[in-house]
DNA sequence: TGTACATCAGTGAACGCGCGTTCACTGATGTAC
DNA sequence: TGTACATCAGTGAACGCGCGTTCACTGATGTAC
């Protein structure tokens, strides 16, 4: 048994972390093997020992973020989801529609960063980002000072504020009217709180 | 004078209209030349005739939405910029955020068919994105029965709840739940509108 | 403890296909006379 | 009114490049003895 099994899992996750940043700056298809292997520190052939095809690699990269990066980025965030409650709704509003959130591109939900391509995928990348979403619905869901059916439909409306506000912002080509929808977003969704 | 000067110009509307369904299908990378002059009753090689680059295509396709397809869906959906009001405003969430717009695939607003496509572009293409939006705030900001800062801060989020909805709605799986996305964004927009 | 061996992660050249773009051409059309 | 001509929209074959994928191989590692 040549190479421990952890190694190679360590070798998949530098490759899936690789390809998930890559993904982020220039989209699904722009990223040739090639980029991701040789941002991993490996060379192109040896892709194949780990993935099947390029498509199971967009999976693995955004399944990887909800508790990769996107953990990672809730904890910066101040975001606890052990205590629910209005103040982490807050929190998570104030990171997601931030501007540094915007700004940074490898460590951007892709929720935002790649919103048709993985329209365009298949069932497997989708059912990931179906999982992300359900994981942001669910703490708006817990936090809300409200119960039942209304809270359902807030969250829902929260999550679509936060991710449209930001899909906007990114493909505006003028940054002052990009950081007006971001703020305005920001500001709306802050302001259905207070009540 | 061979050709009149209309008839050239016909034959480019031909193209652009194949290339924006097709563009709304598929997504730019996906769609090819050859995809598009057919489409349109062409053969490869003209195209070139027309357009210097598939990305100046690109901007056409996305550009002719506001003022045709886009102008048409206005028209069906009962909004008339004529009579400012709540009731537009109504009609324009009413429709955007409708289970007709999120299954006309062909019909559908570029900013929810082609979100990252638009974004990785070049600036042209994203100046109309831009136009497109700055259309819909107008609209929302000028209906809203409020003035200034604050319509505008609600128009803006208005568009994002619209776009993000919808966006949201389009990549997911389970039909069942990007019905409940839509309709939750819808409803929570038509309830800021009752005020 | 040291050595031969088997395994398989990683290498890099090569394959094959698709697509954007070019180019020499064809033939429909409007104009000049 | 009819005919020769010039233009240029449209054709389709060909080019060239890039990228996903395959494949024969190499060499680092853990195991058996």
């Amino acid at each position: 048994m040549p190479y421990s099994a952890e190694h190679k899992q360590q070798t998949r996750a530098k490759i899936v972390e690789s390809a998930r940043i890559l993904f982020n700056r220039h989209g699904f298809q722009d990223v040739t093997i090639d980029m991701v292997m040789e941002n991993a520190g490996l060379t192109r052939g040896g892709f194949y020992n780990h993935f099947k095809t390029k498509e199971q690699l967009h999976h693995a990269a955004v399944s990887s973020f909800l508790h990769g990066r996107g953990a990672e980025w809730r904890k910066d965030a101040g975001v606890d989801p052990g205590s629910p409650g209005e103040d982490m709704v807050r929190q998570m509003i104030l990171g997601y529609l931030s501007s540094e959130h915007l700004g940074d591109i490898d460590g951007q939900c892709p929720m935002i960063a790649l919103p048709s391509d993985i329209a365009r995928s298949n069932p497997q990348v989708q059912t990931s980002y179906s999982e992300l979403l359900q994981a942001m619905v669910g703490l708006f869901e817990n936090g809300i000072g409200k119960r039942g059916r209304e809270a359902r439909q807030q969250a829902l409306s929260m999550a679509a504020l936060c991710v449209g506000g930001m899909v906007i912002a990114k493909s505006l080509p003028d940054s002052e009217l990009a950081e007006e929808v971001r703020d305005a977003a920001q500001s709306f969704a802050l302001s259905q709180l207070a009540g």
